[in-house]
DNA sequence: TCAGGTTCTCAGCGGGTTCACAGCGACCCC
DNA sequence: GGGGTCGCTGTGAACCCGCTGAGAACCTGA
């Protein structure tokens, strides 16, 4: 999909106050865009998903459903649009909140719209590619979405398994995993496979991450160090 | 089971002061919560033990028993629903005892509603995964789910016997264990090994924690120093 | 069909871990 | 103070756990 295919760009916005969001769609949609506008959560969650958008406007107060859990529903869902959230807050909190339920970027009300403008087109230009979180410990770096490692910032070519066995470490890297529990996870059969090749494995990221990317808990298993 | 689907958000609200409990209440619904309220300890033990809350936001001065006592409980009863606690102290000492008596965060009253969202949604999105609580007995801390041990901040090297056998010790930190007792739990086979074992194990602990990290009572068994 | 990559088993090695043993020291009671 | 019990610790041997290289089976794309 190119999302910038000029003048067919398509919009939704998000917003449950009736005087913005009229502003919002008209200065759009006079820039060119096409706007669609939804005024509460539930509906808007909707549209979001089965609209086809190139980008979203989402304001984070709304009835029915906060602005947070629709982004959070949208990307739980696999669906990467890429999301401004408007906010009338501007504590910390609520900024860190909105970006790590998965929002591309984040404005704070009052804001000016030519900045809106130029935040969004930078949005676009980056395209539908918004995405999963990057998973990072240390030098090294986990992209769900692309599956694709960096270790320093230069790419690290891991096979599927070896990729699948990282991914689940780092999820759960607040604790050791042990060596049953990955087999269920990334062999999803601990039956039939030797615990071993969870060592071998171990072994291989070992040599392509570094010595000590993962940290053996002898007795226990294995987790990444922080 | 996905905490935030919308709308149903069971939260247990336990706050002896009639306003705010009302206040949180009619915010929390407001947001789309589903909010139950117990206004001391012993029924907001009981609720949040066998009600299936999502999150419980805990007063620590409650009639009864205290906010400190039932997270506690709870958590040495393997229940491990996120609790977000209040307290009208700012003291250190406070947070420092809330936290290690398992709870997930903290909020110093007076506190802005707005905050209290945040910090409650950060702990649904974590998830009923909140993590073990360290244990701690003066300068040692046991990190269960890291398997890991710190004396003063260092961390020391223990095998998973020692490992398990500090752990059983601080789990019971408050009486005094007896060594049949711990070659039940800690070698969990009594019969076939010899007591003096856990003699053995206990002075490998003593070298690496400290002389004095646990007190021998003679005839009876062992005890950490508090 | 062949080449290259991936998955996983196998077996051996090395070192940490577990625990019995035995002698010694500490404590308690008479 | 003396004897007995209980706990502590150094030594050492068996053991277990995790690591690794080699290689077989398998899959996949050219």
């Amino acid at each position: 999909m190119v999302p910038c295919d000029a003048g067919r760009v398509r919009l939704l916005v998000i917003e449950d106050e009736t005087r913005l969001a009229l502003a919002l769609q008209r200065g759009l949609v006079a820039e060119g865009f096409v706007v669609d506008v939804r005024h509460d959560g539930p509906s808007g969650l909707q549209e979001a998903r089965f609209g086809g958008y190139d980008a979203v406007v989402l304001d984070i107060m709304l009835p029915g459903m906060s602005g947070y859990d629709v982004v959070r529903t949208l990307r739980a869902e696999q669906v990467w649009v890429p999301v401004l959230m408007l906010s009338a807050k501007d504590g910390e909190y609520d900024q860190a909140d909105g970006l790590d339920y998965g929002a591309d970027d984040y404005l704070t009300k009052p804001f000016s719209f030519v900045v809106l403008l130029a935040r969004l087109r930078a949005l676009l230009r980056r395209g539908a590619t918004a995405r999963e979180p990057v998973l990072t410990v240390g030098d090294i770096e986990l992209d769900p979405a692309l599956r694709e490692v960096r270790r320093a910032g230069e790419p690290v070519a891991l096979s599927p398994r070896e990729l699948t066995l990282l991914e689940y470490l780092l999820r759960h890297r607040d604790r050791v995993v042990g060596k049953v529990e990955l087999l269920d996870h990334v062999w999803d059969s601990a039956q039939d496979v030797d615990p071993n090749a969870v060592e071998v494995y171990v072994g291989y990221l070992r040599r392509k991450l570094g010595r000590d990317a993962i940290r053996t808990v002898r007795g226990a298993g294995y987790t990444v160090r922080r």
